[in-house]
DNA sequence: CGCAAGATTGACGGAGTTCAAGCCGAGTGG
DNA sequence: CCACTCGGCTTGAACTCCGTCAATCTTGCG
């Protein structure tokens, strides 16, 4: 148990966000071909851009909770968010860790199912979610471009429930690399001494495993060669084909 | 051991559709208003149904297999469809009973990513792909509904998640049948008396389970006095807060 | 340096799997 | 109408992977 709440400190945190309207506007986003805003020009994404203010996180600071109104949508522009659900006695299940270019908030009710919290420092651009949605009646191709991306996240789930519910440890930590390795590629961040900038326990609680177990598992992938530790939270993938077989269980 | 391979009478029964082309307007669609089909009027249902094609699935009978062209869009009008994903060895993770107003096939690749199957005689709509996505072009409404759908079934999802990487066997059966009877319940189906048509195999592939497990939970929640197995696969919920608690792990 | 938080390692136990045997019920055929 | 069969369900016993608990080590930071 830790000494005192964790999630106290993290609202303190959350009650100064740095709203940052200086100008950077979209038209210079680096992952706006990864993003909802793709199909816009850029006089639609000036008008797009209207309703947007950019945010600053800190690392454990909470972007909203699971029953928070949902007042905004986000897009991740660049660190590390993780969303997650919570069982009323502590158990976590993160559903996620979204990167530059992911998209966050969508909501079906009128409140947020899920956590979402920064890893690392993070940027977001966050919409008024009436606005953005009102603003999605003028931009069809935005909405299309929505759809395409819940298409593909639900796809990502249900690999996701693949490694939950059939997956062992080994396979489920394999997966997890190469998965994390591939986004980023997708990105153009570098892929292969991949950087884990979330905690043993996070990834833990992605995939459905303690802390001890993914932390054994990362021990015993290193002794037969298959990955390195290095300093700085940069995992190497020493054989990728190897660890392919593994993480589709062969 | 089967002592032949059940896939491949799957195959052969797949081999002979029936296409329903009879008349059955979607005007008396009794599950249009859970489809993505709600927005339309009659004359736009109209206008959708030239491209449609009622078609009958005997259960264990295949609708497509993961790595088929996805030539078609679905929606289940009657009957129980489950869809998984396996993995080489043949583990397999069911990722959803989709019933009546369920749609299904939506492909973010020209490809589907599970497979789908009859789980009892199953009526579906049948789409094909680019007529129906040429279609969306026209009606804006269906869709932001297939946003909608897409954006609840991404919730559900991340529930799926939560209890295949966090629930216990009990918490995983008793949330299954409260979420069924809640689902049936949407639906105008019986709610308590519910109606298990899938076998403890296939819900031990949704829930991450062996039959075993299952089969020995539902005898536990039994002998507590919190369900009763009527015939007819039909499953009595007789202490509905009792089993929410266990549920949500309390 | 010294502390605190996270990561690793070890020993042990338990929830759920595996393997195996029996049961039940629906369909079949004599 | 009943014996037979076959698939699915249930139950039992042994095992195992992973969780739990606890101690130690590492790392980053004031």
């Amino acid at each position: 148990m830790p000494p005192f709440d964790v999630r106290f400190v993290r609202n303190l945190e959350q009650a100064r966000p740095r709203p940052d309207r200086s100008s950077a506007p979209c038209v210079a986003c680096a992952v706006r071909h990864l993003t909802v805003c793709a199909p816009l020009n850029p006089a639609e994404l000036a008008e797009f851009s209207t309703i947007m203010k950019r945010r600053h996180f800190e690392p454990a600071n909470a972007v909203f909770d699971e029953g928070d109104l949902a007042k905004h949508v986000f897009n991740v522009t660049s660190g590390v968010v993780k969303i997650y659900k919570l069982l009323p006695d502590g158990r976590r299940q993160v559903t996620g860790f979204l990167i530059a270019g992911d998209f966050l908030g969508l909501a079906n009710e009128e409140r947020y199912a899920y956590s979402a919290e920064a890893v690392t420092d993070a940027r977001l651009c966050c919409f008024p979610r009436q606005k953005f949605e009102a603003m999605l009646d003028n931009f069809p191709a935005v909405e299309r471009q929505m759809l395409m991306v819940a298409s593909h996240e639900l796809a990502a789930a249900q690999e996701q429930m693949l490694l939950l519910g059939r997956k062992t440890a080994k396979e489920k930590i394999a997966s997890f690399l190469l998965r994390l390795s591939s986004r980023y590629r997708k990105r153009g961040l570098q892929d292969n001494p991949i950087h884990l900038p979330m905690s043993r326990n996070d990834i833990g609680d992605f995939l459905g495993l303690t802390t001890e177990t993914v932390s054994r598992t990362f021990t015993q992938l290193k002794s037969s060669q298959m990955i390195r530790l290095l300093a700085g939270g940069l995992v190497e993938l020493c054989d990728i084909d190897q660890l392919e077989d593994i993480a589709e269980g062969m």
